[in-house]
DNA sequence: CGGTTTGTTGTAAACGTTTCCAGCTGCTGG
DNA sequence: CCAGCAGCTGGAAACGTTTACAACAAACCG
């Protein structure tokens, strides 16, 4: 036998002594005669039968698995994000396949092409970039797919969004109001989108709030701690009061490269990261930081894309897309208390 | 149609005017004429098709995918093993499916269960204790099974372990090098493995040091950041010199406990976690940490479960369970710096 | 008591592949 | 000129389900 010996609906049927159909009626809890019942009940338990689920999937053109394919699995945003949607799969009975495109454009357009091959019902992606390839790809995706991410209009395809701009603009403004005035920038790379919202919010709130922009201030590197740590090197010249930073991981590598020479946080310089991770409560001091709702984002994606699933196939047009945005919030700590000598003030 | 008017291979052969089989011969690179290959090929092109993973499945009995079980994804040592686990299977053509049983034994002998259903070719568990529930439903699993923890023996079933009892052997060895002498403990439950193991390397170690065991200076509690802090609380008035904890997290709450209350680190009090996360580079200060080797349990894990797989059907008998346990690691950072009047002993 | 209903069952088709087998074509070698 | 052969090809079965359909028995009603 091809299978492994694993029992099937015939061996059951055969122990039973009744026809495949019956078994299936059965198992699937539909009426059938007292004994009937019983029997297949008894044979299907006494060996051990578990259902084929390829099978079954095969039969009715669905999988019950959904799959989410982020850039990296290491990172504390897309961690808090395949927590929350696998939270929502799981209570509703799919599984989740994970998928780590390592930040490569090709591979995020092979797991949109790879919707065809029906492992999954259903996908979130969670592009780092978003190509003319990317909408193409998307827009003639053999499934529904839910993007956690800014996409141009006009693109039917569900999305989450986070809006770094306003949370950059919050980070701004509240070291702003704690009495900084020389608020410095490390941003990650620039020709991302998230990179590009979070450059924008920081100019838009340091005009909101009178204040120059200067070059001297900002720094674009890539994410990471160690970056941060050397993009605080290039900006000490520039002598900023504050430092906000576009990722916690960059905050805690610039907090620690302050601290390392002597600065103290937040007295001489505050310090402001991004996406609340648990990075930002296990820094010391701990770190303000702007929650960009990863796991709102996740979670309403997930809820999303169930719900494409469940209207499928329903009045027969499908809704039209929709698009979410999750709020941000600051989440103050230690790292921006306000300069002894600065005006607190609490008005806008 | 009840498909979702998808290509097949069946609308491929009626554009290209060939059988179902040439279609398939020539998909999957098999001899055939010239201008079938060619005529094939472009029908498949102009169509789109992408074969259907579910059907191909169905027929020669694998899925190319990975069942991933763990207890909880927002755990760094986790996310370490997930990341590890994908860079192996991805490589060799697998889809990683994960599962957070929210540490609930029965939602693990779930998983156990499902490996019937086909849906994986194969599961690595990570269970948060072991029963003889686990065991039975170890020895009688319908597919192969790499367990990451330790296993009774007998269980035949490749393992992969953490030398937990050395590694915090290690910890306290080494806060006793550099002069610590009331080294405190803040453990996990110790009801599970771990927490036992940790137990045991901290009580051998103490006693190869000649130090005394001091129950006022061992706290159980639950692997979290404010457990951590709670239980520095209970501590501080038995008077330690060091704190080790069985995890980064209880480290990391322990820390800003200290710091909270103007007690220094590492001056006054050594700190020390375990597991190597990312949090114990980001404290402040740095945190000594136990490296138990995640990455390395979670590709070794991989690995085992792969060569499994490929040697499967082959001279008839499966080779024997392998363990493999993974050496700890110790990673000094500031947090444990000795003592100034301590007597720097370089010796064993 | 015959016709209709109701409930239960089995046969067979379908889902989309892969692959065994047999048949066809066109050669080659005797 | 024909047997044999190689290369291609198509038909059909198989993987393990679900389900439409038909068959059949028992029960009911008039």
């Amino acid at each position: 036998m091809p299978n492994g010996g694993q029992p099937t609906i015939v061996s059951i049927a055969a122990r039973a002594g009744v026809s495949i159909a019956s078994v299936s009626r059965v198992l699937n809890g539909q009426g059938a005669r007292r004994d009937t019942v019983e029997r297949v009940r008894r044979a299907a338990a006494e060996l051990g039968y578990v259902p084929n689920a390829v099978a079954r999937s095969l039969k009715d053109g669905r999988t019950r698995q959904l799959t989410f394919a982020m850039p990296d699995i290491g990172n504390p945003v897309y961690v808090a994000m395949v927590r929350a949607i696998q939270a929502v799969t799981k209570a509703a009975g799919y599984r989740l396949l994970l998928h780590s495109t390592d930040a490569v454009a090709e591979d995020e357009l092979a797991v949109l092409h790879s919707l065809g091959d029906r492992t999954s019902d259903g996908l979130i992606l969670c592009p780092i970039r978003i190509t003319d390839e990317h909408i193409e790809a998307l827009t003639t995706a053999a499934g529904p797919v839910v993007v956690i991410g800014s996409l141009p209009d006009g693109v039917p395809v569900d999305s989450v969004r986070a809006d770094s701009v306003a949370g950059s603009a919050m980070a701004v403004a509240h070291l702003f109001r704690t009495g900084r005035r020389r608020i410095a920038f490390i941003n990650g790379p620039s020709d991302t989108v998230p990179g590009h919202n979070r450059d924008l919010g920081y100019r838009t709130a340091l005009t909101a709030c009178g204040l120059p922009h200067d070059e001297a201030l900002v720094v674009h590197t890539d994410f990471g701690i160690d970056s941060g740590a050397a993009a605080v090197r290039r900006l000490l010249p520039a002598r900023p009061d504050a430092l906000f930073c576009a990722n916690d991981q960059l905050a805690l590598g610039a907090a620690h490269a302050l601290l390392a020479r002597g600065v103290r946080i937040p007295e001489d310089i505050a310090v402001a990261g991004m996406d609340d991770s648990a990075l930002a409560q296990a820094g010391w001091p701990p770190l303000t930081s702007v929650d960009l709702g990863s796991s709102t984002r996740g979670r309403r994606a997930a809820e999303l894309l169930l719900d494409r699933l469940e209207t499928r196939g329903g009045t027969g047009t499908a809704p039209p897309p929709r698009t979410s945005t999750a709020p941000p919030r600051l989440v103050v700590r230690a790292s921006t208390a306000p300069t002894t000598d600065s005006p607190i003030t609490r008005t806008a």
